[in-house]
DNA sequence: ACGATATTGAAAACGGATTTCAACTTATAG
DNA sequence: CTATAAGTTGAAATCCGTTTTCAATATCGT
C-alpha cells in the first residue's frame, strides 16, 4: 500500500499537474483530520492555521483527492458533499445520527455478500455501492435528546 | 390500506389545506407516472397536458405528497430530487445504471435483518435507511454500449 | 355572497458547487 | 541561472436546482 503522499505525488506527475504548497498543507490537514467533514467544514477549519488559502483551492484539492483515489466523495443527503479519507481506510458503510450529526463507520461481509448476490440476479455490474442507516446513535436516544429543530 | 387520493385529501384536511385543482391534476399524474422522476422531469411532463400549472406549485405539491407518506423523496447523487410512489409499493432499494439511468427496484429481506442487527450491536435506533448499487444494467453491458458522456 | 385564509405562478433569492480571470508560481528548456 | 510556457491561485462571478416572496386569485366556512 502505497502512502497517500506518494500516491498524490505520483498522481499530480502523471498528469503533469504542479506540486504546490497550497496543496501539500491542504494534503496534510485533510489526512489529519478524523470526521467527515464537508468542504465549508474542513475549509473553515483549515483557514485558522492558514488563512492565505481560499476556499476555491480548497474545493479542487479535495476533487483532486478523490480523483487520485486518496479521498471519496460522500452525501448524506443533507445537500452538502462530504469527504474522508479512503486511501488505508477499507471499504465501509454508515450509521448517521440524524439528531447530533455524528457519523459512524462499520462493515459488514455478509451484507456485501448479498449485495453481490443481488446484483447477480439482476444480471447487473456493480461499480459502486452506498448503504447508510440515518437514526438516533447511542448518545442521543439514551439522553432523551430532542432533535435539534 | 387506504387509498392515496383518500389519504392525500386526510391530510390537507388535517391541516386545514386547500383542495386546489392544481393539487388533484398534479396527484393524479403522480400516481400514473412509473418512473423516479425528478421535479424537473415530472413538471416538463405534466406541463405537455397541463400547461398552467407552474414549477412552483409542482414542487410544493410533491413536498406534499412526501409529508403525507404517499410519495418518498430519493436522492442518487446526480444534484435531482426524485420522488417515487411509496403509498402500496412497499420498501425496497436501487440498482443505478450509471449508463442509461435506468432505476430498477429490489427487496431483501436478509439485507434488511442484516442492518437491524449492525444497527443493534452499535446500540443505534434506525429511522431509515438508504441502499443503492451502481453499476451497468443488463442491457447496458451486454451490449458494450459505451457510457454516455 | 362575504370575508378570512390558503394557494398560485412568476420572479427573485438562496446555497452549495464550479468556473472565470488576471496575477502569480512552478517546472522545464536553453 | 534565466526565460518562458504552462499550471495554479484567490476573489468574484456564475451556475443550477431548490425554496421563498408577493400580489393576484381561489377556496372554504358561514
Amino acid at each position: 500500500m502505497k502512502k497517500p503522499e506518494e500516491q498524490f505525488l505520483d498522481y499530480l506527475a502523471r498528469k503533469r499537474l504542479k506540486n504546490t504548497s497550497q496543496r501539500m498543507t491542504i494534503l496534510s490537514a485533510f489526512l489529519r483530520q478524523k470526521a467527515h467533514l464537508s468542504t465549508e467544514e474542513f475549509y473553515l477549519q483549515l483557514r485558522k492555521e492558514h488563512p492565505g488559502i481560499g476556499y476555491a483551492t480548497v474545493h479542487r484539492t479535495l476533487k483532486l483527492f478523490a480523483e487520485c483515489g486518496i479521498a471519496s466523495e460522500r452525501n448524506f443527503g443533507d445537500g452538502q458533499m462530504r469527504f474522508e479519507v479512503s486511501l488505508g481506510n477499507e471499504h465501509h458503510d454508515h450509521l448517521v445520527c440524524t439528531s447530533c450529526g455524528q457519523i459512524l463507520e462499520f462493515e459488514n461481509q455478509q451484507i456485501e455478500q448479498l449485495q453481490i448476490d443481488v446484483a447477480r440476479t439482476h444480471n447487473f455490474i456493480i461499480e459502486d455501492h452506498r448503504l447508510e442507516l440515518y437514526g438516533l446513535c447511542s448518545a442521543c436516544h439514551t439522553t432523551e435528546q430532542p432533535p435539534v429543530s
